[in-house]
DNA sequence: ACCCTAGGGTGTACGTCGTACACTTGTCAA
DNA sequence: TTGACAAGTGTACGACGTACACCCTAGGGT
């Protein structure tokens, strides 16, 4: 009797680190990373915090467990294809897993050394150029410039979409126009093209491909010429 | 006499947004940004915490504000120089700006939108690529697919650079060399390649010129075909 | 000579964070 | 039955960013 499990009760199913970590992916992609907080995960799963130390040894740890969901999101490699296509495509795969989990980008580089679902991700990548015939130092000079595009980085400085309404990017745009004239050109231009009523900035999907390739078409060069 | 001031007291040179600032970029030198606290700096300048919010409306601000210092010490772009060259040079001399302060790639990673210096900072590379003959669209496209690489991001995905004693590695190598065989055959061949006893990994400046240049030539043959 | 004001520095306090440490509880093997 | 081990709890601490009320002092108008 003093054993016996209260039947109407939830049985709350037990956590496990698998459990933490997809609750934690999942607040972070609603809430973003800065708002993510052991407290938070802890509340979200009807437990108290210090509980999750049982299953993850610090928040490092945790943080390190949900770049490896995201790595995991990644399409596997392409069999019977070219080298090129089989980065290109792995590739847009991870940005596509990116996109999904926009606060990723941000932990993998605050991440000070990688886990071994990141190194054997980047084993595989380094195995695709080798068999596509690239020398162990194009390689090596390859996985350095490609960098973190090979995870699907878009990184950009500065992002053109305008954000505010039309009145207050008229205002703005007469006061930028001398002192940013280059960028106001260019955002003029890149408004003026898209054929939308309303200008929303570039496509960002065919810009990440245009770098993509741009070093593609360069590493083909380098690989047939050496 | 009451408004005299106590001349053996060290006069306590007053706070600045300025001073803040640099010591701010100093702290992070030496104890990375992670580390950095309102309350540290405050420590440092011999001030109570409270102080600085006087200078600096709060913590996000002034981490622009320490981006705006190092993108600061980019040396302005040569005169009299093909666009080629006063972009690598430009870029080169951002590099060396982010490796006099490592956190700072970090950081700016971490802002949510630039500072007027970040954006005039791009707006003389926009230039520049006028001015050598792009076009808007091709120039438009560059700034993206060139990226954080105009700040001098080395952005690498992993370290080669093996860090460990050569008795813990070689074990580790042993271990490693059926997990990820592709990666050990590279750093197997990257540490064979350089004439110094003990290897300590590949050359980042090289491999950043590498990247920078595999951009830059193929950007060149867009140019002249478009 | 007086006060007034404004800006710069102070002190205290609050809410949030990560997590150490000691504890209870629930489960199963012997 | 016991006893050990794993899982979850409760309390507590120190660090953080920063709101708010305060003071102190220098300078200017009267």
């Amino acid at each position: 009797m003093a054993t016996k499990i209260d039947e109407t009760a939830p049985p709350r199913e037990p956590l496990s680190r698998d459990r933490i970590l997809r609750t934690a992916v999942a607040l972070a992609d609603e809430g973003g990373v800065e708002s993510l907080s052991m407290r938070k995960i802890a509340l979200e799963l009807g437990v108290v915090p210090m509980a999750l130390y049982k299953h993850v040894s610090n928040k490092d740890e945790m943080l390190d467990g949900m770049v490896d969901v995201v790595v995991g999101e990644i399409d596997p490699p392409l069999p019977d294809a070219d080298w090129k296509t089989t980065i290109r495509e792995r590739v847009l795969s991870a940005r596509r897993a990116l996109l999904r989990h926009p606060w990723a980008s941000q932990v993998i580089e605050s991440r000070t050394d990688p886990t071994p679902t990141v190194i054997e991700y980047m084993d595989s990548m380094i195995g695709i150029f080798r068999a596509g015939g690239f020398s162990i130092d194009l390689t090596h000079h390859t996985m350095h410039a490609m960098g973190s595009r090979l995870l699907g980085f878009s990184q950009e400085l500065f992002d053109d979409t305008p954000g505010d309404g039309p009145q207050v990017q008229a205002i703005a745009l007469e006061w930028m126009a001398d002192r940013y004239p280059h960028i106001t050109e260019m955002v003029a231009a890149i408004n003026h093209d898209d054929a939308s009523v309303v200008g929303q900035g570039c496509d960002d999907q065919f810009e990440f491909e245009f770098a993509l390739d741009l070093m593609l078409g360069g590493l083909e060069r380098l690989r047939t010429t050496a």
